[in-house]
Parts: structure tokens; sequence; C-alpha cells
DNA sequence: AACTCGTCCAACCGCTGGATA
DNA sequence: TTATCCAGCGGTTGGACGAGT
């Protein structure tokens, strides 16, 4: 089995830069009839004088039927500045749970316009809190900086075996935690490895009633479900520094009781959702709000504002 | 009108890791 | 076990476009 020649390599002759309507038109019409996949073949069965990477990415950034156009919400963009203090540059993670963006958009929209607005707010932090008229509100605490703030480290890879959580549980000590429950909640999660039974998207009534958005969690369920699909074991002892005890959170569950359970997926990937509490993304967020929004963040003397996006999120499925 | 400059974003590139023969 | 395929990822590039001069 020798290896093919690259499929992109620069000697064949293969089209490259703008796609044509015409390109557009033969690939969408070819993916309607075919399906896609089998990317590599996929131009020349085509007859696209295009290399299959390219096309691919052509499809998924730009051709797909599910691609939303338009700007991003407001909403959508404080979304992705949680997500992406949380999960750090995966932009396929966080396009996954902004239903028709692609990973793509997020990233260009992140570093033309999200990043220059993140540092010009740690400026005007940054000037305010040296100015000799600025009175620094009285904390209780020290609040870590978006800095020392440990990201998740999340492996982007494929994988749609769901973890259980039961926050009903009690919590279990932290040194226990940390050597027996993780073992077991990937084992558990592993032992049905079927993707059949994963629903798509689409048909998931998690995801509508509610701006697109995939809830974090639904309020009044007396479990969650943290997907693994993002989390490896190293994720989790960084997010039990970050949380404070994260691991205290994670119960081993009966995965049986999952499979009866309706499944949380990310309306953009074939991955499931990695659904967090809000209490966990509270106190993964605060302290990024803290250090980059205005005063009534800052002050932190409205607790109502802290936990405004995910509660809008998921309340207006509940109304 | 012509030019420069900055911004935006589609597309490209190199790499990684799971799947497979 | 190894070599290769392949899909997917994140960083980077470069062309199009608009604003300013």
């Amino acid at each position: 089995m020798g290896r093919s020649s690259p499929c992109c390599s620069k000697s064949q002759d293969l089209k490259r830069g703008a796609w044509t309507a015409d390109e557009d038109k033969i690939l969408r019409d070819y993916i309607r009839l075919h399906g896609h996949g089998r990317w590599r073949n996929l131009p020349q069965k085509a007859g696209l004088k295009r290399c299959g990477k390219s096309c691919r990415l052509r499809w998924l950034n730009y051709l797909r039927p599910d691609i939303k156009r338009g700007n991003i919400s407001s909403d959508e963009d404080e979304l992705i500045i949680r997500l992406h203090n949380l999960l750090g540059n995966r932009w396929s993670l966080i396009a996954g749970r902004l239903p028709g963006r692609t990973d793509n958009e997020i990233k260009n929209y992140w570093n033309t316009n999200l990043s220059k607005r993140i540092n010009n707010n740690k400026d005007h932090n940054q000037r305010r809190n040296t100015s000799s008229s600025y009175v620094q509100p009285p904390q209780t605490e020290p609040t870590p900086s978006k800095i020392d703030f440990p990201l998740i480290r999340t492996k982007a890879t494929k994988c749609s075996k769901p973890l259980l959580i039961n926050n009903n549980n009690p919590p279990l000590p932290h040194n226990a935690a940390q050597s027996t429950p993780l073992p077991l909640l990937l084992e558990s999660a592993t032992a049905n490895n079927d993707n059949q039974n994963m629903q798509p998207a689409t048909t998931t009534t998690t995801t509508t009633g509610n701006n697109g958005f995939v809830p974090f969690f639904n309020e009044g369920d007396d479990k969650e479900l943290l997907s693994k699909t993002d989390l490896l074991i190293d994720d989790y002892c960084n997010l039990d520094d970050a949380a404070g005890g994260f691991h205290d959170l994670l119960i081993n569950s009966d995965v049986s009781d999952l499979m009866g359970d309706e499944l949380l997926l990310s309306p953009y990937s074939d991955q499931p959702a990695t659904v967090f509490s809000d209490d966990i993304l509270n106190q993964w967020t605060h302290s990024y709000f803290a250090a980059t929004d205005d005063d009534h963040h800052v002050n932190n003397d409205n607790d109502n504002d802290d936990v405004s996006i995910t509660n809008r999120h998921f309340h207006q499925s509940n109304d």
C-alpha cells in the first residue's frame, strides 16, 4: 500500500484561490447526490480541479446548508467570549456551541473584533486602576487575572461517548475524587461505543426555542450530562484547579441511565455538546469579566449580571 | 481620480492523531 | 507493528474592499 501523491501537491494542475459559482454548484450537486466524505477522491469524481482538502473546506465553511449567514449577534458575541475564556483557541469546539457558525468564521471574528475589544478593555482597566483618582472596590478575595486563570485544555478529537454527572449525589472527598472516580467515569463512558445511538443534532428538542443555542443544562433535570467529547483526564485536573474542586462534581453514575436519556448534541458538529452547569461556568468565567468588563462586573455587586448569559440561554426554553 | 492604508475573511498550509490495510 | 490514509484542527496568508488623504 504505497502512499500516493499528496492530496494538494503543487505540481498537480489544481486550481487554487477563490471558488466560482460554477464550482460551488458542482460541489453542492455532487454532495447532494453522493454525500460528503472521501474528500481525496471527490474532486476527480465530481469533475473539479481542486484538491480534496479545498473541497472539504469549501463545503464546511460555505456550502453546507445549515450555515448561518449574517452578523454575529450580541448573544453569540458574549458566548464566544465566554467559551474562548474557557477553551482557548479551540475554534471548532467553540463553533460547536454556536449553531450554524463555523470555526473559521469564529476564529476570524475573534481575531478581527473580539481580541481587539478585549485588549482595549484590558488597557482601559489598567489605566483606570493605575489612576490616582480611581478607588479600587474592596475585594474579599483576590481575583485572579485572565492570564492566571487556567484554560481547559481540550483535545478536539471526534468522540461521542457521554458522561453523566449527578449533582444530587454527595461530593466525594477531594483526594478520593482524584484517584477513583475519573477512571471509572472514563471506563463507563467507553462501555458503549455505538455512535448510532447518537441522534442528529437537528432532531433534538434541546436546540429549539432557545435562539438556537444549546442550553448548558436543562434546569429541573435531576442530572446533568457532561460529554466526554472534549475533555481528557488532564482536563479534569485543570478543571479541578480552575473551579476549585471540579472533581467533586464528577460522580460516577450508572451508564445505563445515560443511554435512556436524550443526548445533548451540538447542532453544528456531529459531536455531542459539552454541557457545563451554570455554577461551573460562572466560576470559570467570573474572573475574566471582572478583569475586562465595565464597573457593574468589576464591582460584582450584581450577581445577576454574572449569570445573565447562561440563564438567558436556557431560561428562554423554559418560558 | 488616484493612491495608501487598514480591515475583513475565504482559502491555504502544515501538522496531528485515529483508522485501516 | 508499521506504514499510510484521511479528516480535522489552528495558524497564516493574500486578495477584495472601504475609508481616508
